[in-house]
RNA sequence: GUCUCCUUCGUCUAGUGGUUAGGACAACGGGUUUUCAUCCCGUCAACGGGGGUUCAAUUCCCCCAGGAGAUGCCA
């Protein structure tokens, strides 16, 4: 091998539930390693110490377990390059920091919160051209600093950004991007007084501790880029290759948030849409092969994924799209997989025990065939079989009622048809449908108006999986006493 | 306000200096069907605007507009 392996990493803080534009970037980085035969790091940016939570922190380890999101190196796994928890490194930030403050390329900031809070409220209100820190403390002597530090004020360090020139850095997507050192942060803060780093510190030392090859990240991160390539240069330290992927949209155009749907991967799991359907979509959003191809196994996208075909636009995520992508990916399972897939939606609606019972089991397993191409989403199943597994209200008469059909007529086929369902099991269901369908050409009506009220008052439900299948998992028995239920119904109303 | 990035059907996208600008989702219509769904068929629908360059621009260049992002002791 020529050139040097690849090495990429994902970078969240875990402050938040992992949600779709975050895993998007791990995917395209955990692609693009693997095509590579590149190494997959996971770091927890956990700098921010009021905002990182143990349960951001489960539910990042949760996400990427259920997404198959491996990675090489990082927490739980270990690696060379550990730890892989910028909390857990502390010191190694203090040192890089002290060393730019002694190489005079940072500097210690005494500002107040409320000084600096006024001062951009007041840049702000005037609409100044100076927008940011003011420098005020970037060429304080020794002795005002002294003076500082013998108040116990704790400082920030900052980075002092040059105010003449510009700064370049190379995106594989966009190409060059150059911005004037004084469009730069005015000298952002590198380390907190709480001492810890800020993003941009720890980020760059790590990613150069890490050996990192490849930046992939939003596009958010774009303006900051040539802040980064100040701080690499400062450490005298090469700047890895930079490629800024588009941000995920909602439907307004506006950067996805939680008001557009939902947005935690968490949540797209409890509603039942599959992990690699989810994958799938997720990647081609962004992304596209040859424009014509969309269904990807993951192995497929590991091979064959490029940093070339990535778009520089960015994407609306349409979910729409993702629940068909789901329904096909449903559609695609065996019977078997889909039963122990759906059993855990039953539970939980409480249909059935957990773990369910041999007669549950049997009878799952006879309804999945069934309900199988009707689901857009796993949860679904609850809703479409409530009818089997908790008794139903007798609907009311003008929904038993088809069109155009009085309860006079309705009542007189429901009865005719009482026999004829008695023989299902007995007799095929081709003959059954014949006997019903003669049932209403005696009439002169639809042959729906025959099904449609044994339907209702037999689910409940104008729409109901196909009536036979229904009757038969939901037993004569009960049928016929929901049947009998409907006709009595109807019957008290003829006589008001 | 300033800086940066982006711009092909409603959405995701393919594509080329000369194409009937292709596919998918959605929408709509039709067929199959006991409802729904699946499945099949079809319809609608795009190169943001203005200048150039060129025999020829959706494609190359410039400007504008629109959109987004950044401008934090958040990442």
């Amino acid at each position: 091998m020529l050139s040097m392996s690849v090495r990429v990493r994902y970078a969240p803080s875990p402050t938040g539930l992992q949600h779709i534009g975050g895993v998007r970037t791990a995917l395209f980085n955990y692609f693009f390693a693997r095509s590579q035969q590149g190494t997959f790091i996971l770091r927890v940016e956990d700098t921010d110490q009021s905002r990182s939570t143990d349960e951001a922190l489960q539910d990042l380890y949760d996400t990427l377990h259920w997404l198959n999101i491996r990675w090489d190196e990082g927490p739980l796994v270990g690696g060379p390059c550990g730890p892989y928890i910028q909390s857990q490194r502390f010191e190694i930030y203090q040192k890089y920091a002290a060393e730019l403050v002694e190489s005079g390329k940072a500097y210690p900031c005494y500002c107040s919160e409320e000084r600096l809070a006024n001062l951009r409220e007041e840049q702000a209100a005037a609409k100044s051209k100076e927008q940011g820190y003011d420098r005020h403390c970037r060429n304080l002597s020794a002795q005002q600093r002294a003076e500082f530090e013998h108040q116990g004020i704790k400082p920030v360090i900052r980075l002092k950004v040059p105010l003449e020139g510009s700064t370049t850095f190379h995106d594989v997507l966009m190409g060059d991007i150059t911005r004037k050192n004084r469009d730069v942060n005015p000298d952002p803060v590198l380390l907190k007084s709480d001492g810890f780093p800020t993003y941009h510190l720890a980020n760059v030392i790590d990613d150069h501790l890490m050996g990192i090859t490849h930046i992939m990240r939003a596009q958010e991160w774009i303006p900051s880029g040539p802040l980064h390539v100040l701080l690499y240069e400062a450490f005298g330290w090469d700047v890895p290759q930079y490629c800024h992927l588009p941000m995920v949209m909602g439907k307004d155009g506006q950067k996805l948030s939680k008001r557009h749907g939902s947005t935690a991967v968490r949540e797209f799991k409890e509603k039942g849409y599959l992990p690699e359907a989810l994958t799938n979509y997720v990647s081609m959003v962004g992304w596209s092969y040859d424009g014509v191809k969309e269904f990807f196994t993951r192995e497929e996208l590991e091979q064959v994924f490029t940093l070339e075909k990535i778009n520089k636009a960015p994407g609306v995520f349409d979910y729409k799209k993702l629940d068909w992508y789901n329904g096909m990916y449903i559609r695609a399972k065996s019977d078997a997989e889909l039963a122990s897939l759906l059993t855990p939606y039953l539970a939980k609606a409480g249909f059935v025990t957990e773990p369910c019972s041999a007669r549950q089991q049997e009878r799952i397993d006879a309804m999945v065939p069934i309900v199988k191409e009707r689901l857009k989403v796993l949860s679904d199943v609850v809703e479409m079989t409530r009818f089997l597994f908790e008794d139903i209200a007798c609907p009311p008469v003008d929904q038993m009622l088809p069109k155009n059909q009085t309860v006079e007529t309705t009542v007189q086929v429901l009865n005719a048809t009482i026999p004829v369902i008695k023989e299902l099991g007995k007799a095929s269901d081709e003959d059954l449908e014949q006997r019903l369908a003669s049932i209403a050409t005696e009439r002169n009506l639809k042959i729906n108006g025959v099904f449609m009220p044994i339907r209702v008052a037999v689910t409940g439900s104008t729409v109901s999986p196909p009536l036979f299948d229904s009757i038969r998992l939901l037993g004569l028995e009960t049928t016929m006493i929901r049947l009998e239920r409907a006709i009595t119904t109807l019957t008290q109303h003829m006589g008001k």
